[in-house]
DNA sequence: GTGAAAGCGCTAACAG
DNA sequence: CTGTTAGCGCTTTCAC
């Protein structure tokens, strides 16, 4: 069945089916009621491919999570509650404005082709990208994309970078947890941790970056010694956290307090440290980052930094959306504060 | 860039530059590293839209997530262990194969139209249902679509009407729910157990409907009595469950075992009966369904049904290769067993 | 082996 | 208001 079949059946042209199908005004009521009962009748829906190589937007944006260079190796991006989080928001929220979604996962290098292909290819009409590692700009070569992309947790140099040298329309959506861990850290000083510790992310994330770089300015600020033992490469991976912890403990030389690049790895540590005797939060206050659900069933609770995840992903499909509708870049940079949600895991 | 510029640059016609993209065999050794080399040079990829429509596919699977009917309202469907394991899988499988995945969430009667959409717009060569609802069968009318189905939890009637009245190749994977809850339920018996209660799920899956009437028929079968305020109505949501068991243990009156229509489920029971002073396993052993990450978090760990998610996921998306490469049905069901997992909450 | 030409189903500019 | 016509970028006969 295609507008031309339906075009014979209500009498009229392919053009006025297509008028109709557009919703545009210069057709009468009359004919659009004879056309729509011909399209309702056959359950007539017009080829995307064929609208779509005909000028029109496809109503798709592409949604990719990247891992690549993680130590996460089973896959299961899905299993963790910071990317569910935002696919819920996002996939909710598209759905909700008439887009359609395709998810696309990065774990290993290769994958970036697909990424890439999706934009060259005109698959989607823009897309999100979570998850960013450094590599992910230069690998798809953002620059080259002529598209609308929201990016998240990207630093400000490539930001600028892309803005400078590409044709899409770009929006970075970061969150200010530089902020909230220098709040936090002085809070902690206030009530006596004088050795503060730090389960760092990799390097290869602006977030797993600037955490790092807060917690180091803090140290300084505070006049505290910075203390190599007790600065942890967790590498994003609980099992390695859980290892590093472990050993660490086992030391029995641990700070009063930690501070996790996120909350699978703070857990990892909780337990590292339970299983050794230490006590959390008597010995050992532990601070995650992510507010993943399972922080609030574990024993003791985690204390952690929510991301407004519903809002964040809400305005990435409004921004991009816009710059789909529009052409247009009106904003190209977005902060969000993130929270501290007191539990059990400190004092 | 199109490949009519690609033809220009490398001097042949465009008729050339597609066998090439296309491989085929009656092209040269030479003017295909010609053609190759200025496509490579330009990064072209030929346009996905323009491929469709000239009669190829596109690569492209729906994977459509019904929660409809259900009480969950907030709208976080990824939150639910049994949809991330299988999108997962079904990425992780769908992304290796080639394929881009539409993922589509529905959680109102209204967002079905758009997965009826997505399949008679052509926008994907084929899809895969999850969480399926009676009502989803007649509402997306799944028999009028001509394309490559997998539908995951679906009565043989259902499946056999389809099968019948669809053009559509359609592939139907179920697990075998019923005969793990019979086993399970002989050994609680053998156990001591004499009054097992049963945490529903809804009736309008099939799942829903065949784990309490496996329950049933097992009850019967021992002999024992079906002691109706032991059944309650969970609706497979936990807050549903955890006030109704709540009400339950406030009268003391208590099974000595619950099977749970799934993990939700069977968690919120156990805090309910926890904060009723109730001890698991103790007083009551409690039985989930889909072996969620948290079950094994928890304290009590929940003893529970693990359905082998990725051996699903990935022969769902192999089938539905097979269909979209081969047109043809091969074979139209796959049952899988699932495993009992014995954690703390049962003895 | 390769190019010319038709056609996939739709939209949009142009007449009328 | 509405039909005719010319593409959109690709694949695929069909000649040569």
């Amino acid at each position: 069945m295609k507008s031309e079949d339906i075009a014979k059946i209500a009498g009229v042209s392919r053009s006025t089916v297509s008028r109709v199908i557009n919703n545009y005004s210069n057709v009468p009521e009359k004919t659009r009621e004879k056309v729509m009962r011909v399209i309702k009748e056959y359950n007539y829906m017009p080829n995307s491919y064929a609208r779509t190589l005909a000028g029109k937007k496809n109503n798709t944006i592409g949604l990719f999570f990247i891992i690549s260079g993680d130590t996460n190796t089973d896959c299961k991006i899905f299993q963790n509650d910071y990317y569910t989080n935002y696919l819920d928001a996002i996939v909710d929220q598209a759905n909700g404005m008439g887009y359609y979604v395709l998810v696309h996962t990065v774990t290993k290098n290769d994958d970036y082709d697909k990424v890439n292909q999706a934009f060259i290819e005109k698959r989607i009409d823009g897309g999100i990208i979570i998850g960013t590692q450094d590599e992910a700009v230069e690998t798809i070569d953002l620059s080259r994309i002529n598209s609308s992309l929201v990016i998240f947790d990207l630093d400000a140099e490539k930001r600028k970078y892309l803005q400078e040298h590409s044709k899409s329309r770009l929006c970075v959506i970061n969150t200010l947890d530089e902020k909230a861990i220098k709040t936090t850290m002085q809070n902690l000083y206030d009530q006596g941790h004088r050795q503060i510790g730090m389960i760092k992310g990799t390097d290869y994330t602006y977030s797993g970056r600037m955490r790092y770089q807060a917690y180091l300015e803090m140290i300084q600020l505070l006049g505290l010694e910075y203390e190599e033992k007790y600065v942890i490469e967790g590498m994003f991976s609980p099992k390695i956290a859980y290892q590093k912890v472990n050993q660490l403990a086992l030391g029995r030389t641990l700070p009063s307090a930690f501070l996790a690049g996120n909350d699978y790895m703070a857990i990892a540590a909780i337990n590292a440290l339970v299983d050794n005797g230490v006590r959390v939060p008597d010995d050992v206050s532990i601070i995650g980052f992510d507010n993943v659900g399972l922080g609030r069933q574990i024993t003791p609770s985690l204390t952690t930094f929510n991301q407004p995840y519903y809002e964040i992903g809400s305005k990435a499909v409004e921004i991009l959306d816009l710059y789909i509708r529009e052409g247009e870049a009106k904003q190209s940079l977005f902060e969000y504060d993130v929270q501290l949600i007191k539990r059990q895991s400190t004092q």
